[in-house]
DNA sequence: GTGGTCTAGACCACA
DNA sequence: GTGGTCTAGACCACG
């Protein structure tokens, strides 16, 4: 699992990691159970402070990613991550609301931008067939 | 033109601002040389300090939203906003995939996601219907 | 609102001071949309580090009893603590059953520990008429 | 007797130990001079590493709940547990009082909650029916 | 070795 | 002024 952080970025770095083995879940490059690196590890791997390890880490338990286990340490959730509620439907469609505000202002078409999506996924599920 | 702010929501008051002018501007309630209220009353109206809107109103200056002239006021952009160009586009694609990524890892098909896409483009095209 | 914290006590100090608030919302003592102290001079009142106390206003955020208001600052949450669902009430009895296992093997009666939770019960509600 | 430990909780393995073994007791599956395996058995049986039953067999036998022979190995104490204390009732409501807090704020009446206690004093009761 | 807690000091974004 | 982020170093509990 490869980390790639942007420290001139505005996204505070905790969230890019964040977002980053999210990323890896999605890829299914990580699995249920696999290891994570322990924050220690983690942080010296990339050159960043452990506290900062940890909080990305917390998020992630608490929205259901990961389990810090006793024994294991912090394993990708061996159950999968929790199915989206109508809160989180809620929220994303609220995200979503002012960039195509902001893509239609740029004469972006509903096409090109459902292209993008298509892309996106695509992006995702082709790599999750091996490994 | 009504403004709605959650002011206990993460998301900065002057950020806020800017999508709720940018959806306006989507919707088309705000057409090109539409005035705005000045900083002062619209900081008055809708009960936040001055320097927020002022820096709400600088940054959709600076993105080509709208003119600030210093006898007219603030007016929608005359000659519209620029076409997206592919520094966008990849930004655009940048904000998108963590967004993707998350909806793969709480089970959100592509085509429900593609879904909320075109609901929400539908959302502002319904009220604009002429140019 | 007094903070009284028992230094060496093994409950951290940021749960203590979680428990001292929400004791001081069951008590009535703070009422939805009462103030409360910024983390720095919560911090510097009760003498520790401002990132205890934040840790301490992040939980209680998250577990719904405050707000974090961009311009009101931090207070109780106007419409109350959300109620108890399920999933509360079944981490509530997991935390009474060794409670209630040792209280059986030192021969305390079920009806003293009744007492006891009919006390505290007292202890919370009677301040709560006034003020 | 079966130890069920959960090693993703936040509680130390050693105190669900502890806990599991006192609930033993209370439910009389554990009597007055019933062995218990060896630290080097026990920790075998449910996986655990050896220090960490010996954590928790040593805090058992500090609280009077066992006895450790050099040679009989580990029995429940033969004169059975010492009543509790005043020390003990005290820290017994101190346990309490955040728990009973933070029920009155998820609006869990007085009734609901000593029915919990009911529930759970009948659950130790019922199997150990007589002595 | 691990993660959890606490302290401390710094900078920045926000209002 | 506020809270949010990041770094740093320390100690402790756990296994």
């Amino acid at each position: 699992m490869y980390i790639q952080l942007d420290f001139e970025s505005e996204i505070p770095i905790y969230t890019q990691l964040k977002q980053q083995i999210i990323a890896g879940i999605a890829k299914e490059e990580l699995r249920p159970n696999d290891a994570l690196p322990s924050v220690r590890s983690m942080a010296k791997d990339i050159g960043i402070n452990l506290h900062t390890v940890n909080k990305a880490y917390q998020q992630l338990k608490q929205e259901g990613y990961i389990l810090i286990h006793r024994q294991k340490g912090v394993v990708i959730h061996p159950d999968g991550v929790e199915p989206a509620d109508d809160a989180y439907r809620s929220t994303l469609k609220s995200t979503l609301r002012p960039l195509i505000a902001e893509s239609i202002c740029k004469n972006i078409s509903k096409e090109e931008f459902a292209g993008y999506v298509n892309t996106l996924f695509a992006e995702f599920k082709k790599e999750g067939n091996d490994k």
